[in-house]
RNA sequence: GCUGGUGUGGCGCAAUCCGGUAGCGCAACCGACUUGUAAUCGGUAGGUUCCCAGUUCGAAUCUGGGCACCAGCUCCA
């Protein structure tokens, strides 16, 4: 099944590595991971004949199938499934086609009833899913196996060369929580052994950098049980770091024209009735409390308390647009089961802003916006972007008209960045179209980040008006937006994106001083006063340890410089530098080390 | 929330199947060594085996409940 519908004929397929350079693009990779999940099913029913199949299709870097065996898959069936599977590619059967009509594939698959129920929801007069009018495609491998499925495969099993199974699991039958619950066997498939050990070495690679072993490990952050799932607290060093995020993302905000405001974390429910969350989002919402005969709710958002700012005062046309910036704190119930460190947490921080403007300001606006948001993270070091265009959803408020027009003037927005985008038909939020911007980091994973929102909504909800230019009352155009989207959840990207290691401006200890022996302890500290009062984060590693035993310390805990001083360095008032994953320079002037990493730290500079 | 799995000194693990004094490495601490670039040597201390019940002469181990985490599903304003 090829998502744009796309037919490829593979009848005669290129021969030698023309196949493998075909299997290398996306579609082609697409084809060898569908064939892939045919040949695990293929071998789960050679083994469990009993089992069920539904269906699988190829996934990013691999593939999937569904299976009711009635019980769940061992990491021992796993490994019998992929020798039989082994077994399966030597005997390089062929993938062949056919088509039958839909009552001659309902006798044929009549025993196994999640692909009757393909069938009989097929539509004669449609054409897809393999369905051609009244007629449905079926791919055989051998005379083994037989699969409903609208292909194209490749030739033969034996043009499968480097598969692995990776995990299983439970899920829904269809993605419905009511409807039986399946299990379901991942694998990934690849053109060649090694785009297959590149692929498993990126897997090893994120699961060292991620975000939930680093942070304990550099004592960053924690989940202690006692507070509750999906609430962190920040240890000093990543306060540290966050601080220095918040820092610089004030004071750009503040160069750019925003105000800050403060707003408490509790409001009462006629404020989210007001706001229409108790409508449509109130399960997303932690409980109701009771308080002198009023019911608060902590908030799920920041937006209704900025609309009460606004809405404080009689506005003129002449403060538009008006930028209300907060670091807001948000809490919402997410669902215990899809808790994800700091990626997905019940609690947590919004550099978020609200702004205000006519209705005239709105493209310019969102245009310096985007620019905005491009340029602040990049001075973290992402360089990837890319974005959504998400529209009006089936669940919405407001007029048709208006989402048009809002959804209009994001696309131009985009279009004067020069930002690469897809459109995401009806993801938008019930109240407004969206532009998500997505970054790649440094393993090439894709993180929705920024969210930039057009809203008509609220300022009708909360009757806001500004006096315009001919004295009349008008509606402004509000506009949400985050750029981090979730401290929280940036914070844990730029610590996998980095591996830890952060830059030097970002970092927590930016230079660790190694005494030699103990009569350089005396250097070693006026070293590090000397940088402490430049404003440097230094520390001295004074332990009774062996040099290469604090050398090595230095090196694991990623700090940017170590600065290793003897004898030598004492007496000329030198350092020897050696920098995170560079190579050692000795008899550096002191003076010389330190405008270098001042400079390095002005200009927040990153590894490139 | 659902399915499956995991929970043992700060960290990584062993003992769990088949109940019988919880053990190892790293880190920490103390001492010796005074070092020129990725682990010096010797010693010491540290555990309510996630929590609460139950079974048992006896529970890290078995049973039930809870909490937290992991892989997914679903969800994600």
């Amino acid at each position: 099944m090829l998502p744009d519908g796309t037919q490829v004929d593979l009848a005669r397929p290129p021969e030698g590595d023309a196949l493998v350079l075909l299997q290398k693009d996306d579609l082609g990779r697409q084809i060898l991971r569908h064939s892939t999940a045919h040949v695990l099913a293929q071998a789960v029913l050679s083994l469990w004949p009993d089992a069920k199949y539904a269906g699988g299709p190829p996934i990013e870097d691999g593939f999937y199938y569904d299976f009711d065996i009635g019980r769940p898959f061992t990491p021992e069936d796993l490994e019998k499934i992929e020798a039989r599977m082994a077994e399966i590619v030597k005997e390089d059967q062929p993938f062949t086609r056919e088509e039958v009509s839909l009552s001659e594939a309902a006798e044929l698959f009549a025993d196994q009833p999640y692909k009757s129920e393909w069938i009989s929801e097929m539509d004669p007069e449609a054409s897809e899913q393999g369905v051609i009018g009244d007629r449905v495609s079926l791919y055989r491998n051998g005379d083994k196996f037989v699969d409903l499925c609208r292909g194209p495969h490749v030739p033969s099993t034996g043009r499968i060369r480097s598969f692995k199974l990776t995990r299983s699991s439970a899920a829904y039958w269809r993605g419905d929580e009511h409807r039986p619950m399946l299990q379901r066997i991942y694998g990934t498939a690849w053109e060649s052994p090694k785009a297959l050990e590149q692929y498993l070495w990126r897997l090893e690679e994120a699961q060292k950098r991620d975000h939930r072993k680093l942070g304990p490990e550099m004592d960053l952050f924690s989940f202690p049980p006692e507070i509750g799932g999906g609430l962190a607290v920040f240890h000093p060093k990543g306060g540290l770091i966050r601080k220095i995020m918040e820092d610089y993302s004030r004071a750009e905000h503040e160069a750019a024209g925003y105000e800050f405001v403060v707003t408490p974390h509790l409001a009462k429910d006629t404020l989210f009735a007001k706001s229409g969350h108790l409508d449509w989002y109130r399960e997303g919402m932690y409980p109701p409390m009771e308080m002198e005969g009023a019911t608060y709710y902590p908030k799920p958002m920041n937006c209704p308390m900025h609309m009460l700012i606004y809405g404080s005062r009689t506005r003129s046309y002449r403060e538009l647009p008006l930028r209300l910036f907060e670091f807001g704190t948000v809490y919402r119930f997410e669902r215990s089961g899809v808790l994800h460190g700091l990626t997905r947490v019940r609690g947590f921080t919004q550099d978020d802003a609200h702004i205000f403007c006519m209705p005239e300001q709105l493209e310019a606006e969102l245009a310096s916006l985007l620019q905005f948001v491009l340029k602040v993270l990049r001075a973290f070091g992402i360089t990837e972007f890319e974005a959504e265009l998400a529209t009006r959803p089936d669940k919405y408020v407001g007029k048709p008209e208006e989402w048009d027009q809002a959804t209009e003037a994001l696309r131009k927005a985009l279009v004067s960045a020069g930002i690469p985008f897809e459109m995401a038909e009806g993801e938008g939020a019930f109240y407004a179209p969206k532009i998500d911007v997505h970054i790649k980091d440094a393993l090439n994973r894709r993180w929705q980040l920024s969210t930039l929102q057009v809203d008509f909504q609220f300022p009708q909800r909360f009757d806001l008006e500004f006096v315009g230019e001919d004295g009349g009352r008008h509606r402004p155009f509000m506009i949400h937006r985050a750029l981090f989207g979730s401290i929280e959840r940036f914070f844990a990207i730029l610590l996998e994106h980095y591996g830890g290691a952060f830059p030097t401006w970002l970092a927590a200890d930016q230079v660790t001083v190694v005494p030699i022996s103990d009569r350089h302890y005396d250097y070693a500290g006026q070293v590090a006063e000397h940088l402490r009062s430049t404003g440097i984060r230094v520390t001295v590693d004074a332990s009774d340890q062996s040099l290469g035993n604090r050398v090595r310390k230095a090196q694991v805990s990623k700090v940017p410089y170590m600065l290793v001083v003897g004898d030598k360095e004492a007496e000329a008032r030198t350092l020897s530098v050696k920098p995170r994953g560079g190579t050692e320079k000795r008899g550096v002037p002191l003076d010389d080390f330190t405008a270098q990493i001042l400079e390095e730290v002005a200009e927040r500079r990153v590894p490139v």
